[in-house]
Parts: C-alpha cells; structure tokens; sequence
DNA sequence: GTCTATATGTTGATAGAC
DNA sequence: GTCTATCAACATATAGAC
C-alpha cells in the first residue's frame, strides 16, 4: 500500500483531510481579507468541500475564525515558553538577560523552516489582522495569548528590578505593536526604502527589532519615575 | 442671524453638512468594522442621510473609503512637518537628536484636545486597521504618508550619521508598529496589566512609546554591521 | 460525513422622478 | 442634491436525503 496512514484509518483521515483543508483555506482567506471579507462560500470553494461542511465541523462563522486562529497558536505558546525556560536555566541562578528574553520571545517564532511556509505566512497576518483589530483584539490576542505573555513580564520584572509596573506592560505593547506589523507583511517598508528592505523577510525583522526592543525594555527599565 | 456661514451659502452648507456626515459616519463604522464589516446602508444610517447620497458624493465604496483615510491624513502630515522643522530650526545649526525627531513624529498627534475627540480615536483606529491590513497597508499608507515619513528618515540619517540604511528602515517599522497599535485602543493592554494600564490613555501612550523608541534607534544607528 | 435544496435576508449600485 | 424604487447577486444557516 502507498498510503499507511489512509489506509489504516481511511475514513477518520479523510475526515481529518477535510476539516483541515477548511481550517487551511479559511486561514488563507481571514489573513487576506479579514472576517467580514471572506464569505463561507469562498472557504469552501478554496478548500475543495461543499459549503455546509464549514457549518457542520465548525458551527458559526466567528467560530471557525476562532478555531483558525486558535490552531496555531497553542503551538507558538509552546515554543515560546520552552525557549524562556531554556533562557532561565542558562542564566541560573541569576535571571536572564533583557536580550535572552527578547530572544525566546522572537526567535522561535521569526527563525526556523516555518517561516518560508505560506500557510505561517497566511496565519502570522491573520495575527496582524486580529491584533489591531477594535473587534478581535482585546477579545482573542487576551484569550490565546495572555497567559504566555504573563510569563514573560514576569521574567522582565526580574531582569528589570528597578522598573515601574506600567513601564514594563508599554513596553509589552511596543514589542507586541512591531512584531505584528512585521507578521503583516505589507509590502510597504519595501516602497519606503526603494526596494532596500522586505517587509517579507522575517529573518531580517527579527535582527533589528530584536535590537531595537532590547534598547527599549533597557531604557524604560532604568526610570523610576 | 445667528448662523452667518449657514446663512452666507445655504445651499453649500447643506451640502457640506450631508458630505461630512457621511464622512464621519464612514470613519466611525470603518474604524470598527473594517471595510467589508461596514455596508453603505450602516453609513447612511449612522449619517442619516439616504442610501444613495454616499454613492452621489464618493463614487464606489471603496472611494468613499479612501476619502475617509485622506481626510484627517493631510492633516496629521503638516503637524508632524510643522514640529519638525522647528526641531531643526531650535538645533541648528546641529541635526536635531534622535529625541527630538521622535517627539517631532509622536507629541503632535498623542498630545492636544484632539485625542478626546470620539471621532479623532476613531480615525487613529482606521488607521491602525490600514496600516496591518495586508489589503490596504501597503498602498494606503504608502501614499499618504510615506512623503512625509521620508522627511523623518532623511532627520534621522542625520541624527544617526553611523547607522546602516536598513536599521533606519526597520527602526521605522517598529515605531510605525508600537505607534498604531495604541491607535487601535483594543483594551487588551488593560486586561494584561490587570487595569493599571488603559490603551485608551494616549498621552500615557506617547510618554512610554517615546522613550521605547528614542532608545531603539540609539542602539541601530550604533551597529555599522 | 457529505451534499442538495432552500429559507430568509442583505448587498452595492443605479435609473429616473423631483 | 436628494430620494424612491429596484435589480441581480450574494450572504449565512439549516433541514433533510443519502
């Protein structure tokens, strides 16, 4: 047989072959257009299934959104916190450095195969999407991402001790506010600077705004007023 | 007469009065919905005005979108031009440091009675939609703002005569990034710090973005490789 | 699980009266 | 400039056959 993993359970991984080429497409397409751009009709048509199928596997429109943005998510928290914790045991007993921990914020996830991948591609700008959107942004970044970000800020408020409160969470917002425009992907820095930058290297977004955070946090952490 | 303008041109007052409120309109309802989220019919309601007034005065939907972003655009343009200069014109015969230049791009539109304005917040979270929009961002932005952002990274080369071409760029980026997202006001940041903090606030905003910033482009204008 | 058929409402755009 | 009336296309959601 050529196909182990069809054969052994033909029915569940066409099952699965559909549901994920309804998350895939719907990713594709939110990341495009945003939530009221995209009709479950163009998913379903992108995907290859009939347009009830959405509603079968999904329910409601807003959620299969979420389910798309939720996919991939829990896989970037991971990263994330494994890297701060390799950041933590490195530099024991003392905290880590600023630096360390800009790092095991950006690097798993603006490094590696991944990101030359269009469907990363296609959910990092549906994060863009999200964040700065009025609708979703208080509402899913909190949900799926907050919990995370604590660890962080917790780890910033060690690396930082003389930092006020307030000064480490804007800090947060900048960081946050650079890394999702990076994840846009726009085309726009490539018009700026005559075709000198691309919005779509990542790699390169994480060598400067790597730099540009460290000095941030760095400098918003000396006031004490 | 208690109405002089009203009563000068009658007629072109209606006029302009039925034109700005569907502007105004279309700036609320785009702001928190996104393009696709808003029909023209939400429009004419909000404005109170008939459906096809908006077609009448804009053309096509997205026309009357781009009127809605250029309106206040041109605007915010002189104030950051206006700080500019006089940045130049208190340091010279000196380049305004890198400070200056980032208050110059920061304090006129984070700072004044416009910022209490619902219609003012509305419009920075349009602009905060455009500028992570991968349908938008590159284009919008590009053509509204990007003269006027030249003029800033033109400062900065000078500010920064050690800096490599991409830092400046990038530099940009994040600003632009930490900048819109405090325009779009999602109330995530306030959950996150458990209410100390409120994405809201944007004199707060600009008092911790700028110190972010400055100390960002400090670092890449340092790295000559 | 999958698809056909359909209910029920909305969309952007405009032609033509005033 | 403004409004009434209308069009053809399209939306989400689901009930029920297979």
């Amino acid at each position: 047989m050529n196909s182990a993993s069809a054969s052994a359970h033909p029915d569940t991984a066409r099952l699965e072959s559909r549901r994920t080429r309804i998350l895939d497409a719907a990713e594709k397409l939110f990341a495009e257009h945003g939530y009221d751009g995209v009709t479950l009709r163009a998913i379903a048509r992108e995907a290859d299934v009939d347009v009830a199928l959405a509603n079968y596997h999904f329910g409601r429109k807003h959620e299969l959104f979420e389910a798309t943005f939720m996919r991939r998510a829990e896989l970037l928290n991971r990263w994330r916190i494994k890297a701060l914790d390799e950041a933590f045991a490195a530099a024991a007993p003392n905290p880590p450095s600023v630096r360390a921990i800009m790092d095991a914020y950006l690097y798993p996830i603006l490094h590696g195969p991944h990101i030359t991948e269009p469907a990363w591609r296609s959910y990092y700008a549906l994060v863009a999407y999200v964040n700065n959107s009025t609708e979703w942004g208080g509402k899913l970044m909190s949900r799926f991402f907050n919990p995370m970000v604590d660890r962080f800020i917790d780890a910033l408020r060690k690396a930082l001790p003389d930092a006020r409160e307030e000064a480490l969470f804007w800090g947060y917002h900048c960081l946050s506010g650079a890394l999702t425009l990076a994840f846009a992907q726009t085309g726009r820095l490539d018009k700026l600077s005559g075709g000198l930058c691309r919005s779509e290297d990542l790699e390169e977004a994480y060598r400067h705004i790597v730099v540009f955070v460290t000095a941030g946090f760095e400098q918003l952490g000396l006031s004490t007023e």
